[in-house]
RNA sequence: GCCGGUGUGAUGGAAUGGUAGACGUAGCGGAUUCAAAAUCCGCCGCUGGCAACAGCGUGUGGGUUCGAGUCCCACCACCGGCACCA
């Protein structure tokens, strides 16, 4: 009989649609599993093979759990609010409600093709106003904490999607989603003050179970640093105050430099004596994205400011201020005091602009470049009281001095900056505020949630870069909640980060209308057991969610300080060619064509086999053959296997080996290898022979990565109704560590290390019983002649090594 | 520039400091076939040799070790991330 995959897979398909044997119960006697996948974005493309590398992985996971026993959750919804649909509706004129609706339906009938196990009743869509009424519900508990409020600030505006981005949203300076250039602008935004939760998410990182590169992104992306902060006094009357990472360099500063967005620029205009060349930099750096700023950063570029200078605490010498776009407004406190001796950046500027130099750390050469380093080589000089200290001891004693003379704190500092939570589009959640003459910003009552989208003529944003929400004044105008008189609604929306910064939770109680989750619910299903998704999540939305996580925990919503207990991530599958897939290169597979040749079950296990699944891998059409040839050679036992039930003698260490190898490597995400594993057996079954107990074992390991297959043979074999069930409700088979060992060895004999023989000996020989037999082989007798043999090493069940020297 | 990662046959990739190249793909030879596909069997790192065998071989150069793809130092190349972070 073939094996016909389309009949197949479609039976299984249908069979799983009716009696659900995916769908995660809550409360059970069993130990809970929640194993949780990215939700993916509904995008017009459909699914490209990118998507199913980290779905099948999970799937394998949670389907191995629940034949160890396990109550799993493995859903799935869509992340649907965001800006590419909401283009594609402004340029086809469609309700982007009804584009989303269309996408997902699309996308919903991809993955069912490819036999996942999700519970699907579970479905969750950002975009469901039901939805995102909690999404709403959060950011009015987070107003209600003082942890969202709006201030005027740069923002980074996206000349094409007349859009404010979070600085995070940026890629190379472009618009992460339009690829148009972003220049800084002032404008009153919407922020979350997630710096508050800067120490909470480096010190908590410290329990979990991720990968240990997520983990050093993170913290590098919060990026916490301990220094001081200085205050100058200027002649213009006001101090300026900067953070340092070097207090010790003091006495080396030379000069000052503010970020050209910084308030005292404007503020001291008139004492400015070059106001028009200063007035011309500021304006050029506003035209300037981030990427030209650090493109440019070979030549310094920046503006004395004449008629202001600043004193130098330590010593009282005046020095001059610059403006410069090395220095960010984001920062510190957007401005620095420039120790041109030791630092790069500040070396480059003082030698081009011609400011004084002054060595205060031993060490360098100060003609040739800068002299940065802040180990103990370094010995103090020119430092007044410092002289002679190292720069650890330095450091310290300077920020005693300060703290002394009243000129300076300790400080620590955290590049994260806080979270531009505002956006001037349609397509996202309204934010539930509205603004009173009276009563200036207030809450809707969450009674009146959720505050839904209303319909509008056209999705574009104004051409001030408002929301196209406040064309609606009939939506607009309303009364506050509070005095009864008229008051506008905030028409800006929320980033599509805001949905799914807590998706995993709906998922616990998807259809609940009280709660966005029920305490029982969450106390049973939290934390996420594991969660797998890509690396370039790992500063935003994964890091978001943490803190919304913390924040719900701090308002006893969640029961555990963090949403995730183990993190993975893996690799980006590229174009044939090594290139990333993308539309424009024309190299995108659409996982359904591999379906449609070779079935789900040959495109599950090729995407898995393709190689390490931390590792980017390149695509091959041609090579999805051998899995397909695979799965046939797995069909074909079924004519060949004896009637025995029983597992046979010959085969019983190949089976054992494989069960061990197997499990393990499911748990580890080598799925690469234990797929090896399964071929490896089942070639040595066509070799030897086999039974169909040994049949029966092979398709209880291949049940998670071949889930159709599998359930057909087994019911092909008679086990369906043997067991009364199907193959994935059976046990994970176990193996015994005695039954895996081979009664044999073959050892290596190595000559100096050099390889020179093998040789076959009882498996766990003694050392005598192994140097014996090397001994006796021709040609290692060869080697000895005129040699003596001055010490072996054995490694058990390895090798033996023989050290010899020329005999005198 | 900074941070992180990766370099292994024609190719995707295996390998707790212990026989480098498992398992695939491609290729070559054979069986089957009228023929092809499919399937099955064998070969498949490089150099020399009829062969036995020998030498070389995991980006480059050093080092540690009885033994290094694996550990250490320096360098090169490529990929990814980035906010010149003071």
């Amino acid at each position: 009989m073939k094996y016909d995959f389309a009949a197949i897979e479609k039976k299984w398909q249908q069979r799983w649609e009716e009696t659900k044997p995916y769908a995660a119960e809550t409360f059970s006697d069993k130990p809970k599993f929640y194993g949780l996948i990215e939700f993916p974005y509904p995008s017009g493309q459909g699914l490209h093979v990118g998507h199913p590398r980290p779905f099948t992985a999970m799937d394998i996971v949670t389907r191995k759990k629940r034949m160890e026993g396990y109550n799993v959750l493995f859903p799935i919804g869509f992340d649907a609010f965001g800006l590419p649909t909401e283009n594609y509706a402004i340029k086809n004129h469609i309700h982007p409600a009804e584009v989303t609706r269309k996408n997902i339906v699309n996308f919903t009938n991809q993955l069912k093709m490819l036999g996942y196990g999700f519970d699907w009743d579970r479905c969750v869509d950002t975009t469901d106003p039901n939805y995102y009424k909690w999404t709403q519900w959060i950011f009015l508990q987070l107003y209600k904490k003082g942890l969202a409020y709006k201030t005027t600030m740069p923002v980074n505006w996206c000349t094409s999607c007349k859009c404010v981005l979070a600085n995070e949203e940026v890629v190379n300076g472009v618009c992460e989603r339009c690829g148009s250039e972003v220049i800084r602008k002032e404008k009153s935004q919407w922020m979350l003050a997630i710096t508050k939760y800067a120490q909470r998410l480096i010190d908590d990182l410290d329990d979990l179970d991720y990968i240990e590169r997520v983990k050093i992104q993170q913290r590098n992306w919060i990026g916490r640093s301990t220094g001081a902060e200085v205050t100058f006094k200027t002649t213009a009357g006001d101090d300026l105050v900067v953070y340092t990472t070097r207090p010790d360099t003091l006495f080396g500063a030379t000069y000052m430099v503010l970020a050209p967005e910084h308030g005292y620029v404007n503020k001291w205009k008139p004492l400015i004596q070059n106001w028009d060349a200063v007035a011309a930099y500021v304006d050029d750096a506003a035209h300037k994205s981030d990427f030209e700023r650090s493109e440019l950063n070979k030549e310094k570029t920046g503006v004395m400011l004449e008629g202001v200078k600043a004193v130098n605490p330590v010593n009282g010498r005046e020095i001059p201020i610059f403006i410069s776009d090395y220095v960010l407004v984001t920062y510190g406190t957007g401005a620095i005091m420039a120790v041109p001796a030791h630092d790069d950046r500040d070396w480059e500027f003082a030698k081009k602009f011609g400011c004084e130099i002054v060595e205060v750390v031993k060490g360098g050469n100060i003609e040739e470049g800068a002299f940065t380093l802040k180990d103990d080589t370094g010995v103090m000089v020119n430092s007044g009281f410092l002289d002679g200290l190292t720069v650890k001891q330095a450091i310290p004693a300077m920020k005693k001095w300060l703290v002394e003379q009243g000129v300076g704190v300790e400080k620590v500092n955290y590049k994260l900056r806080d979270w531009v939570f505002s956006r001037q589009r349609y397509w996202g959640e309204p934010i539930p505020l509205v603004n009173c003459e009276k009563c200036g910003w207030v809450p809707l009552p969450e009674s009146e949630l959720p505050l839904v989208l209303p319909q509008v003529e056209s999705y574009e944003p104004t051409d001030d870069g408002e929301s196209p929400l406040s064309k609606m004044t009939d939506w607009v105008n309303t009364t506050c909640p509070c005095c009864g008189g008229p008051a506008k609604r905030e028409t800006d929306t929320m980033p599509q980060w805001a949905g799914s910064s807590w998706y995993f939770l709906r998922y616990m109680d998807p259809h609940n209308d009280k709660e966005l989750v029920s305490k029982a619910a969450e106390e049973y299903w939290g934390p996420v057991d594991w969660y797998n998704g890509g690396m370039e999540h790992t500063t935003l939305h994964l890091l978001y969610s943490r803190f919304w996580h913390k924040f719900l925990y701090d308002i006893g919503v969640v029961h555990t300080k963090e949403p995730y207990a183990k993190r993975t991530s893996h690799g980006m599958i590229l174009g044939e060619g090594g290139e990333k897939m993308s539309k424009s290169r024309g190299n995108v597979v659409n996982p359904n064509d591999i379906v449609n040749q070779y079935g789900a079950d040959t495109m599950r296990l090729h995407i898995m086999f393709i190689g390490d699944f931390e590792k980017a891998v390149t695509w091959s059409n041609e090579a999805v053959k051998g899995s397909k040839r695979f799965l046939d050679r797995c069909w074909n036992l079924m004519d060949i296997a004896e009637d025995s039930e029983a597992v046979s003698a010959k085969n019983e260490a190949i089976i054992h080996k494989t069960i061990k190898k197997v499990t393990e490597d499911i748990d580890n995400l080598k799925m690469n290898t234990a797929i090896a594993a399964l071929m490896t057996m089942v070639n040595e079954f066509y070799a030897k022979g086999l039974t169909k107990g040994d049949l029966e074992q092979l398709l209880l390991l291949l049940s998670p990565f071949a889930p159709h297959m599998v359930e057909e043979m087994w019911e092909l074999t008679g086990y369906a109704a043997k067991y009364g069930c199907m193959a994935m409700q059976r046990p994970w088979p176990e193996y015994e560590h005695a039954k895996t060992l081979d009664a044999e060895k073959e050892m290596a004999v190595q000559v100096n290390g050099k390889l020179r023989a093998t040789v076959i000996v009882p498996a766990d020989a003694e050392d005598q019983t192994v140097l014996d037999a090397a001994l006796k082989e021709e040609k290692i007798q060869r080697q000895m002649q005129g040699m003596q043999l001055v010490k072996t090493i054995v490694v058990k069940n390895k090798l033996i090594n023989l050290i010899l020297k020329p005999a005198k």
